[in-house]
DNA sequence: GGCATTCTGATTGCATGCAATTTGAACATG
DNA sequence: CATGTTCAAATTGCATGCAATCAGAATGCC
């Protein structure tokens, strides 16, 4: 009778939600090795499960695979951390374009309620922030009801959380807080123009406070390094990056 | 010693091409049903190749997977369809944003290439025209080298394809093509403005000519049409069906 | 010491097998 | 005839096994 009871979740599904969560708070750093085994065993399931949770994962760019090597923490690159970030720009003034004015008290109050959870959370460790933070775009996001930008916004979250996990500084994700309530309040009143702004340039700010252009390029890995060097040799003065990052 | 010789691709990525070729092409229509054994036999591979490839597609939205049940070539919504468009309209921009002005004479004649081929195809099947048109904004978004960008525009585009094939009418691409040139040209001026622009509108009234709004809703599944009915009863006069498409 | 080579354990790519679930058709019932 | 029930074939969920490949330590050579 009752089809209420959800059939019981995918194996899979839950060793891809573990990750994506252990990956997002950096208890997983980028580089780290995932092996079919291991994985399997710590979650009581198959090597056939883990690697079906891998590509999963790897579809969503939170984990790099290549053919016969052990899958690795995704290392996203300082362009591609740009790239992302001008990317999620755009899908969550899209979000915040659909739900401009268009709110019940309840998903507003909802709303705060997160932020609240954000303050909270300030004296904690900064992955808790940072994910706190993520959710709270997420939770916009799921506010559309559309499956696409849901799952695009979610996705492109996640990466950026993997991103700044990356690359920023010890950073006071302080201001996102008072960011967010802003952005609330404009939703509420359905400024349009002001709420696409305000998340506009949340998200430009979060980018800039976070992404410190490595000039030291980050240790890690020493082909990283080196790639410029395999360049046949550039003629023109040599800084001019292949341009990106248009107008900023 | 010579390891160009790429090692052999997936037996799971190339089920997911011929799929991906195949669901684009409309030789399968949506809902067509996808068993794991039929499709390892067809390809030589065995079920567990097949199963993870239909991963891969659910990943990218084109096939439906539903836990025991077989898996189906996804039948995206009207209204999925129009917010598909949506993110595609300001993915694209972004495109065209980082390559106005910045392509050289090689990237440009490859560009025109293709469109003399998308007229060379005129007679053909829409299928075809179709897949062409795709095709090319795919290069235009390979150009960008952002592989954030890549992987994004061609998931979407390859899905705006399955909309397409599922609510247009036999309609004529022949604008398209002209549409094509008129971004290749802008692009090579480098005006930016006027590129995104271009391509704002030409996206948009791609949506436009094939997306006609359903009005008897597309016979196929009984369950959609019967889905409003479900609600509780609306207090409110009942047409209103929760904003979306906003401006337009 | 520096550098190429060999070899072995570790790890993935893939196929197969079995249990659980769904499908839908035959059958029973009012 | 419409509706509910039963049951077998079809199909998926998952684990395991074997061959192919890789990683890196040990080895030999200069």
């Amino acid at each position: 009778m009752a089809p209420t009871r959800t059939s019981k979740p995918d194996k899979a599904a839950i060793i891809c939600q573990a990750l994506r969560r252990a990956i997002i708070e950096q208890a997983l750093k980028p580089g780290t090795k995932l092996p079919e085994d291991a994985l399997g065993e710590r979650f009581g399931a198959s090597r056939t499960i883990a690697r079906h949770a891998l590509g999963q994962l790897a579809a969503e760019g939170l984990v790099e695979l290549r053919r016969n090597r052990i899958a690795v923490v995704a290392t996203p690159s300082w362009q591609e951390a740009r790239d992302t970030f001008d990317i999620r720009i755009e899908l969550e003034r899209l979000v915040v374009r659909q739900l401009a004015g268009q709110l019940d008290a309840g998903q507003i109050a909802r709303l705060r309620a997160h932020v609240d959870a954000e303050e909270g959370a300030r004296g904690g460790p900064d992955t808790v922030s940072i994910r706190l933070a993520t959710e709270f775009h997420i939770l916009l996001a799921e506010m559309t009801e559309s499956p696409i930008l849901i799952r695009y916004v979610s996705e492109i979250s996640y990466r950026c959380c993997l991103i700044l996990a990356t690359f920023s500084r010890p950073h006071s994700s302080d201001c996102a807080i008072s960011e967010h309530r802003a952005l609330i309040d404009a939703l509420e009143a359905g400024r349009v123009d002001e709420v696409m702004n305000l998340m506009h340039h949340h998200l430009e700010a979060v980018a800039d406070r976070a992404l410190v252009a490595p000039a030291k390029p980050r240790g890690r890995d020493i082909m990283d390094i080196l790639a410029p060097y395999a360049e046949p040799a550039p003629v023109a003065p040599a800084g001019q990056p292949r341009v990106r990052a248009i107008m900023r």
